[in-house]
DNA sequence: CTATCATTCAATTATTCCATTGAATGACGA
DNA sequence: TCGTCATTCAATGGAATAATTGAATGATAG
């Protein structure tokens, strides 16, 4: 290693942890992980990518500090080392939603951003339910929930979204969530439920920004 | 451009903010720039390094929406596009303080940090202010402290260290902060002061930090 | 001990990123 | 209008990173 000085040492160690970040696959896998520890097999199975490349940057992101593995048997369970890690990646989000009119596009263009599509808060969801006012469905696969999710919701599985709708109470508003804030999979469920006229809305924020803030979590017996 | 679908493209946008923070060089202009705008030439000769280095390296920031620019005359002055990119910068450095074994080794072996050589915190400073039991010194350069500095605070750029310690209050404790948690100039001043005999230690973060908690900032007149 | 299977390593090629150089742009002052 | 100066662009070669393939490792089950 060639000698420089301290500063030029430390920055590099956080350029380190940036440079981790810095790949959407990657980004792509903080959010499954973030939804608890997954073996390489299993990521690489939700992710539809070989095997060796999802190794490979597992590799990128443990240097990075931003996953642990943990072996079990013939598997290694990898998982975010840290809480921080959630916050960085916030942070990196907050950074992009402010100032990347990209963003902006995509959000506006593809998950077709009304006015009416503004999402619930934490709060607010807490509120409605007290007063019964709205059903809760986890749009996440059926493994992610059983791994935790939000006292009194009901798992429905994205593809299971239609059939699942016939039976919804029509006097409730339905609040829908998933992985993270731009998890794909909750924009696309109020899309399918509006479309067959129910009331439906988006959660604000996802399944682990929920554990992180503290928020109690049920999961599967 | 290709056609992806929306999660593929935000997390490309996401990857776009992180990878421009992915650089040491990179990550030493957000702290040079986080003490005030600066124009391309003025920034290239703090870090020493060729303009149109700088020049594109500024350019990936800018993609990366972490610098804003603002045309003056000839000159072009950049500064950091939003408090949040201070945050971002602060989460990452967080993952690579908890994570990151060698950022640890880094700290111990050229910081050389003892136990005395705990900082002082924002409130702790602020309580010895109030008790007259502490000098504060900003050790940055003379240009960047007028732009902005602790109220009651001493200009000391680290090169007068010496020459100023023999007219250093002996009875009272110094406090040294420059430009943020590991700007290696306050290290070094405690350090040289403490090596004089004097009673220094380090304030715990630097002038943006103290500014993004919204505390109180003198600027020259 | 051997077979099996999850994971990692190694090697390849294609791509992207980086620093440097020199030329082009764009604004100001004479 | 012309020269000057700050900044950006374009092009180069060299280094790092990414995806793919196939082989090596290391742990379990029989």
């Amino acid at each position: 290693m060639s000698i420089r000085n301290p500063k030029q040492a430390l920055y590099e160690q956080f350029a380190i942890v940036a440079k981790a970040l810095g790949h959407p696959l990657r980004l792509e896998m903080i959010e499954h992980l973030a939804q608890g520890s997954r073996s390489v097999e299993a990521l690489a199975a939700k992710l539809g990518q070989p095997v060796a490349n999802i190794s490979q940057h597992l590799q990128a992101l443990r240097r990075g500090g931003i996953v642990s593995a943990e072996r079990d048997g013939k598997f290694v369970h990898y998982s975010l080392a840290d809480a921080s890690v959630l916050s960085a990646f916030a942070a990196i989000r907050g950074v992009a939603e402010r100032q990347l009119a990209e963003v902006d596009r995509i959000v506006r263009g593809y998950f077709d951003a009304r006015d009416d599509m503004r999402p619930v808060g934490r709060e607010e969801l807490q509120a409605l339910m007290r007063d019964g006012l709205v059903t809760l469905i986890d749009v996440r696969p059926a493994d992610e929930f059983a791994l935790g999710h939000v006292p009194g919701a009901i798992n429905v599985p994205l593809r299971e979204i239609n059939a699942w709708s016939g039976s919804a109470d029509a006097g409730k508003q339905i609040v829908a969530y998933c992985r993270g804030p731009w998890c794909v999979m909750s924009f696309e469920a109020v899309a399918a439920l509006r479309s067959l006229g129910l009331a439906a809305r988006r959660l604000e924020e996802g399944m682990p920004e929920w554990r992180a803030a503290g928020l109690p979590v049920e999961a599967a017996a």
